[in-house]
RNA sequence: GGCAGGUUGCCCGAGUGGCCAAAGGGAGCGGACUGUAAAUCCGCCGGCUCAGCCUACGUUGGUUCGAACCCAACACCUGCCA
């Protein structure tokens, strides 16, 4: 669909089928607008930490649906933002030093870029923006009369991120200014790009609609909101987290290989709804999925179909083979031993993995640490007294114990495993 | 500005002089089951040179043979009063 008449789509039904709208502005008039021609949107992205991470791609891939539909997105970046805060309820954040912030910028911008159509070839190609450019030559005294005046401090604390914070810690005036600074920012694109539409993630709904009134106090003239479902794990705990924290995109902090094996144990009951989320799918190719994934759900092609589609959209085909080719090889039902030097060498180089020097090897507690696979030696004890640590899928024993060469696979290989899917390399070199 | 209450491990929360590395719950981890899923049951859940030692109950100092627990000052939070 799409690519060839643009704006035949009804990109708003799509995104209804898909699950992705949470609410919207008349969702009625906001179909008519899409449907009535090109039009502009944005999504904006702040830059608190040195990459994006999965709860951001379905922001961007939202864009990108919206892109492929005919419509021209825009990803902005929040250098401004991001040095204020947007509020949480947990507690006050800890500003960042303008240049820390301004290389985070940099930063994500080459990230956005990877899921837009940025060229001119394109009908109505996509552009980052970052709303420092607006709004650093602006005055305190022009902020508060031009901006500040529309605001009502009643309906801000209505926010329930505020009333949380008010509720609890309190909040400074800094955070609890963040809703102009974004306002603002859907006013000046409005002017400058004609974007009539923001998205984000259903917590910025109040941020969303606080732009709007001010487009409507300032223009007289109606934008429109859309926010997606956050996502969230079956048990309503945030989406995102694997065992060393966020997954994030960038590669060098999430190995391509981690970013696969995280969605590969996407437990069944989100696997549609990440497909429909997530993937650019087909309808009928989701839906025949989802069938499957309920009739022979061993086979966990859902997962599969997840997996390799984002790592694909993440970290490109050619790394998306390789950690296949890892998984299948570290997972696989065979002897390590009989798989070759060169597919187990490889597999073992997605996964991490730690070099030692030949001669006398380390104890495995030491080896379980050093590949990170515990986060302490007692907690390599521990596992090994758990029964959950192995070495080449022979489970260890004695926490004192002690490879030597002859327990090495092809001459300098260890598997190091704890629990079921946590696996390590561990080379002799 | 005054008065009162609070600050405990990743989070919530009990503990008010020794039996406290600190109840209970959640999160997380492991085992069994299975499918690199969920649910369930069982176990673990500060660190180390691990039958012992070290670090930890907002910060600093003090009382005591001994303090998360008592005292003082400071910081922050909450409520009431002004």
């Amino acid at each position: 669909m799409g690519q060839d008449d643009p704006v035949a789509t009804d990109i708003i039904d799509d995104l209804a089928w898909r699950g992705l709208i949470a609410q919207s502005t008349d969702q009625g008039a906001l179909a008519e607008h899409f449907r009535a021609g090109e039009r502009t949107l944005y999504s904006g992205f702040d830059p608190t930490a040195p990459s994006l991470h999965v709860g951001h791609l379905l922001q961007v891939l939202t864009l990108r649906r919206f892109q492929e539909s005919g419509h021209r997105p825009l990803a902005l970046v929040g250098g401004a933002t991001g040095l204020i805060g947007d509020p949480r309820s947990s507690g006050e954040r800890q500003l960042h030093e303008p240049d820390v912030v301004a290389g985070w910028v940099e930063r994500i911008r080459g990230q956005l870029s990877q899921f837009l159509d940025f060229s001119d070839q394109h009908q109505a190609p996509a552009r980052l923006v970052n709303n420092l450019d607006w709004t650093q030559s602006l005055t305190a005294i022009e902020f508060l009369r031009d901006i500040g005046k529309h605001f009502s401090v009643n309906r801000m604390l209505d926010r329930e991120a505020v009333a949380a914070r008010l509720a609890s810690t309190g909040i400074s005036y800094t955070e609890f200014s963040y809703q102009l600074l974004q306002s603002h920012d859907y006013l000046e694109l409005f002017r400058r790009h004609d974007c009539t539409l923001q998205i984000g993630g259903s917590d910025q709904w109040g941020n969303i609609t606080a732009g709007v009134d001010l487009i409507r106090r300032v223009t007289g003239r109606h934008a429109h909101a859309l926010t997606t479902p956050l996502l969230t794990k079956s048990d309503g705990e945030k989406f995102g987290k694997s065992e060393g924290g966020a997954v994030w995109l960038d590669p060098a902090l999430t190995s391509p290989y981690a970013f696969y094996q995280f969605w590969i144990n996407t437990e069944d009951t989100l696997v549609a709804s990440l497909l429909r989320r997530l993937t650019f799918r087909q309808r009928d190719d989701i839906v025949a999925i989802e069938a499957d994934t309920i009739e022979r759900p061993h086979l966990r092609a859902g997962q599969r179909a997840l997996a390799e589609d984002i790592t694909t959209l993440v970290h490109g085909a050619e790394n998306t083979a390789r950690v296949q080719e890892a998984s299948a090889a570290l997972f696989g039902k065979g002897e390590l031993g009989s798989l070759d030097p060169a597919t187990l060498g490889a597999a073992l180089h997605e996964a991490p993995h730690v070099s030692v020097p030949a001669g006398e090897l380390p104890p495995v507690v030491d080896l379980l640490v050093a590949t990170e696979l515990t986060a302490s030696k007692s907690a390599a004890r521990r596992a090994i007294e758990e029964g959950g640590a192995y070495v080449n899928n022979a489970r260890v024993t004695d926490a004192d114990w002690r490879p030597t060469a002859n327990d090495l696979v092809h001459g300098r290989w260890l598997v190091l495993r704890r629990g079921k899917r946590a696996i390590a390399g561990v080379e002799l070199v």
